[in-house]
DNA sequence: CATTAATATAACCGATTGGTAAGATAAGTG
DNA sequence: CACTTATCTTACCAATCGGTTATATTAATG
C-alpha cells in the first residue's frame, strides 16, 4: 500500500463533487456528459474531476464511440477502507478504556492509606 | 454525517506527514515537538498539520503546563471509514459478478441453436 | 528577574486546485 | 459533405496548500 497512492485517493475523496460522481458510478457506468448532468459545472470541470479520480484508481475508462464510459474501479477505495480500517481497534478500544478509567476514578473517591 | 466534514476528514487524510502522526497517536497522546521530531521540517510546519487535523475534528488538544498535548479522536475516523465501507458492498459483488460473467462466455462458446 | 523551552502567529512564497471560456478533435447522422 | 454530439485541451484566474523565516506569547527554571 504506497504512501503516494493513499495521498492520491484520500485527495480524490475530498472533494463532494467526486464523491457524487463515485456514489453514481455504483450503479453502473455512465458516460461524462451523463456524470456532468447533476451539476451546476460546465463539463471540462467534470473532465478534470474524472482524471483526478482516474489518476487514484478510484475509476477506469473505456471507449464506445465518441463516448468514453467510466466505472468504478474496487482497488484503490479498498485499499483506502484497509488503511481507516487499521484504526478501528483504536475507537473500539476507547469505549472500554473510558470504563478502565471510571473504575480508576472510583477508586480514587475511596481513599485507602 | 454532513459533505463539509467529509471533506475535511479526507483532505487531512491525504497528506503523509498528517497520517504519519494519526499514527504515532495511536499509541498515546503526544506534544507538538514530539510530534515533530521525526519529520524534517520546521515546527510552525507541524503546527499547521495540527491545526488541519483538528479542524477535521481528527484530533483534539488539552493543555498541561506550557504544553498542548494532541491525542487521536475517534469520530471523524470512524465516519469516514463507513462512509468508504459503504463500497464493500461493491467491491466484494465484483468478484461474484465476474464468477458470473465467465459462466455466461462459456454458454456463448457451447453453441445451442 | 533573566533565560530557556514550548508553542503560536504573521507575512511571505511557489505549487496546486477548482473553476472558467474558447477552441480543437473525433465520431455519429441527415 | 455539413452538422451535431461527445469529449478533450489550452490558456487563464482566484483561492488554498505546504512550506519557510522571523517574531510573539506563555510557562518553567536557575
Amino acid at each position: 500500500m504506497s504512501t503516494s497512492t493513499l495521498d492520491a485517493t484520500f485527495a480524490a475523496l475530498a472533494d463532494p463533487t467526486r464523491r457524487a460522481i463515485l456514489a453514481r458510478l455504483r450503479s453502473g457506468e455512465a458516460t461524462v456528459t451523463e456524470l456532468a448532468a447533476p451539476f451546476d459545472m460546465t463539463q471540462p470541470a467534470i473532465t478534470k474531476h474524472l482524471k483526478v479520480l482516474e489518476r487514484a484508481g478510484l475509476i477506469s475508462r473505456g471507449r464506445d464511440g465518441q463516448r468514453r464510459p467510466c466505472r468504478l474501479e474496487a482497488a484503490a477505495l479498498k485499499e483506502a477502507t484497509d488503511w481507516l480500517e487499521d484504526y478501528r481497534g483504536f475507537w473500539e478500544h476507547r469505549y472500554r478504556n473510558l470504563d478502565a478509567l471510571l473504575d480508576e476514578l472510583k477508586e480514587k473517591d475511596a481513599p485507602h492509606e
